[in-house]
DNA sequence: GCAATAAATGATATAATGTATCATTAGGGT
DNA sequence: ACCCTAATGATACATTATATCATTTATTGC
């Protein structure tokens, strides 16, 4: 389900390797090709269906192993997030634009077709969590929060799925 | 580290029987036995750590299954609930009040001393967030939230920690 | 360019977690 | 007591994740 054009895909490969390069990184063919069935994917992927996928494309099989610590590296780099709620991944949505991960970071996920929107928290939802947490003297340090719900598209369909 | 009294333990138990009875269920040994462990537990348990917490009090041994399937009744049953961000497991904090699960709850994980707070989202905290998805078109219907923090006491410590 | 070094990946084994299936036991109603 | 259903036991297995060491690939200094 190749969702990203070839050219926008370029595009991005591109400004993940620069990324990569200013943090003293590299991007290397495994991690490339991790990322690219990433960005090609239209839903957070598992593990082992990122692994699934590297070696349905190639000759050469690639460990469960690697397909982990490339994983955590691409994290590293924000380049992918990792969704804790389903133990997934997806590709940042912010990787040719200069967006930085100041604030904090809401995943829209769509029970109907699986698509996730990355958006940055709202200044009201912030302070409003952050109020809310203080009533019961927590200071708050999450970066990351997770929503279900359903996406426009599979609002205006009848069957609710893609 | 039983952080619960007895009498309390009693209370809850008694209260949690209650609540099945109404449901038209049962609280056998076994499901008693996994509610206890968790409700003297002072922060979330993996389904494997309470399995080894059932299997160290008695000599019959109770096999994995049976505690996934005890964990899915007593979720059902708004016992227990599941963290879905640690894949770990809490008692609920409103087994002997009339609390009803009517909002949307948030748990706030204390990254110091792991224990958990649950509260009801505050009004505004739901509004925020429910306008924020609106922007990009998103309908919410997310029941649960999980926050990371520093809760008060680990604030007021040096360590950090318990 | 080439050796020395470090980074990344391959390969294998194994740990940890979760589920499927069927046999057995325990409770509740008649 | 008997039947029927719910619950648990037992076993096997699938899935997910990690530990460890060998090998390959890149980078640096010369």
């Amino acid at each position: 389900m190749p969702n990203v054009k070839q050219s926008k895909l370029d595009s991005l490969l591109r400004a993940a390797e620069v990324s990569c390069v200013e943090n003293g990184a590299r991007l290397t063919r495994r991690r490339r090709q991790v990322l690219t069935v990433l960005m090609q994917s239209s839903s957070p992927l598992s593990a082992y269906e990122v692994l699934d996928l590297c070696n349905r494309s190639t000759t050469s099989a690639m460990p469960a192993m690697s397909v982990y610590r490339i994983l955590d590296f691409l994290e590293q780099q924000l380049l992918v997030h990792r969704l804790s709620t389903s133990n997934k991944y997806v590709s940042c949505a912010h990787i040719t634009c200069d967006h930085k991960h100041f604030q904090t970071t809401h995943f829209l996920l769509c029970e109907g077709c699986s698509s996730v929107e990355e958006v940055d928290a709202t200044q009201e939802a912030s302070d409003a969590l952050e109020q809310m947490a203080k009533t019961v003297g927590f200071k708050l340090t999450t970066q990351q929060f997770e929503l279900s719900g359903i996406c426009t598209t599979c609002q205006n369909s009848v069957s609710g799925g893609v």
